[in-house]
DNA sequence: TTAAGTGCAAACGGTTTGCACCTCA
DNA sequence: TGAGGTGCAAACCGTTTGCACTTAA
């Protein structure tokens, strides 16, 4: 894994966000044009597939497009809100109690939890609304 | 929901494949066009969002298009073979048991699981190779 | 009769590609 | 020095849109 300043500057945008994570590939950009101005999207996309092949992000499918997410661990999941439409890191308990009901034989390596609803926030300004 | 031509030629592309479903919006043109060779996909898209929107279909996002899924049990979920690529429908045990394990109080309203690994097809392949 | 549905073609947004140039190790 | 990284612009793919025309109820 060469470094280069582009490199540095991709890895920079996640270190800002560390709570919410969760950055689109045009907000990273955005936020790596800050150190260096000229970086292009295309470099964004390459050191962003770099890094998550690195195991230093992780990709998560969101309504059409990839967002990077910072947080790596492999037993947590994620959480949509139908209000603001945010995805929320969650742990998620009883997932390694999953399994395939079905007669078939599924040889399963992964499971991943997507819940939906409404969160904390959004929850209480409902109530106050 | 008025009844059209076209409605019942989309409508026919999810009869002749029950058991793979999980067709693309493509797909589903293609086979439209055996029926109505004029329809469009602009029909075919507005059609299949208003079966979707009926409850007819489920749409499953799986790399970054839309797959539509004729079988819309609710409680039934999905697992995508590494291999072939295919996405499976798979009933899984322990869904209803999950739970948000952090202190904040997320409201679930829904839950999908999507398992990776190897179907069984593809492992039998495996083992003849 | 008319609200709803359709076809066309162009636009869209996120992502990928080809290629010449550059630079870190 | 050379494998690897970068920037540009154009291509790409699935999807959406605007609009005039048609049709099911």
């Amino acid at each position: 894994m060469r470094v280069t300043p582009q490199r540095r500057a991709v890895w920079s945008a996640f270190e800002d966000v560390q709570e919410s994570g969760h950055l689109a590939a045009d907000e990273v950009h955005e936020r790596a044009r800050a150190l260096v101005p000229e970086v292009s999207r295309a470099t964004v996309y390459n050191v962003l597939a770099a890094f998550v092949e690195a195991g230093m992000l992780r990709a998560v499918e969101s309504r059409g497009a990839v967002l990077y997410d910072p947080n790596t661990d492999p037993t947590h999941h994620h959480f949509r809100c139908r209000v603001c439409n945010q995805l929320h890191d969650v742990h998620v308990e009883g997932v390694e109690k999953l399994q395939v009901s079905s007669g078939e034989s599924f040889i399963v390596e992964n499971k991943t939890v997507l819940l939906g609803g409404v969160c904390p926030e959004c929850f209480r300004k409902e109530l106050q609304a």
